[in-house]
DNA sequence: GTAGCTGCAAACTCTTTGCAACTCT
DNA sequence: AGAGTTGCAAAGAGTTTGCAGCTAC
């Protein structure tokens, strides 16, 4: 039993052959999928899974807080496992996101809410670059 | 003429009435409105207006960079005149919009993205919080 | 057995667009 | 005069939902 089905059977989901097929998809996946990417990934799987079933899926996993909903500038929203905690680039050539991390950027964030007079519960931060040319 | 209005005269567009209404909306505006909101605050000046026209103008001011337009995680645009750059934390609890800048920040991001091997375009932080209860 | 899940199709929300009429410049 | 702009209604994209049947527990 994979890692998610175990949290979902915590939450007292069912784990219907439907769930399984999207949560296999979800958890090999190495990219940020759309809906209608996991809805493709998961009908090589099962061909007779409908795409209601994948948005319904996503959407308790996102509440389960088991995956993560993201809206980059494209009009539409792509999820990933919720594993540790980090930031996207997003590749303005290719569309490819890059992850990552920043530990001064964490204190940052969380010392301008503050002084705001806020205490920080979400955040989003999302940069859109283009690759550099020359290395040297 | 006001200064929106100058500018998009100088882009080449022609000044209607209809268009002047919206600049004047978006002019006086301290929020950040919704293209529903900048609709139901041009219909009190001008009640023919119609809302295909505040998406199109929005959009047109949106690429001449006259105007910024903002996806809080809401499932739709706001939008403010494009003065100062900023970020904006949004209070949870009452949907206010909060500014606010900070050049440690502005510095962060760039380097991130440089060690990544890209040159950064565009970006995108917002933070999300409560207020904080006792100062003391 | 039954609460929960599913597929289907219809509905919804936000946004865009084709078209004929109109209006700045 | 003519290109650009408008209102209207229809169309689009992405997402949600009502319902009747099905299934995991």
């Amino acid at each position: 039993m994979s890692d998610l089905e175990e949290k979902c059977a915590e939450a007292g989901l069912k784990m219907t052959g439907q769930r399984r097929v999207i949560l296999k998809v979800l958890g090999t996946a190495s990219d940020h999928p759309s809906v209608e990417d996991v809805y493709e990934r998961a009908k090589d799987l099962d061909s007779s899974i409908s795409i209601a079933t994948v948005y319904r899926t996503l959407s308790l996993l996102d509440e389960l807080d088991l995956v993560v909903r993201h809206e980059f500038q494209e009009g539409y929203s792509r999820y990933e496992v919720n594993d540790e905690h980090h930031h996207h680039l997003v590749d303005l050539e290719t569309g490819k996101v890059v992850e990552f991390q920043n530990q001064e950027l964490e204190a940052l964030k969380v010392k301008i809410a503050r002084d705001l007079g806020y205490d920080l519960i979400d955040h989003r931060l999302e940069l859109y670059g283009k690759k550099l040319k020359k290395k040297k």
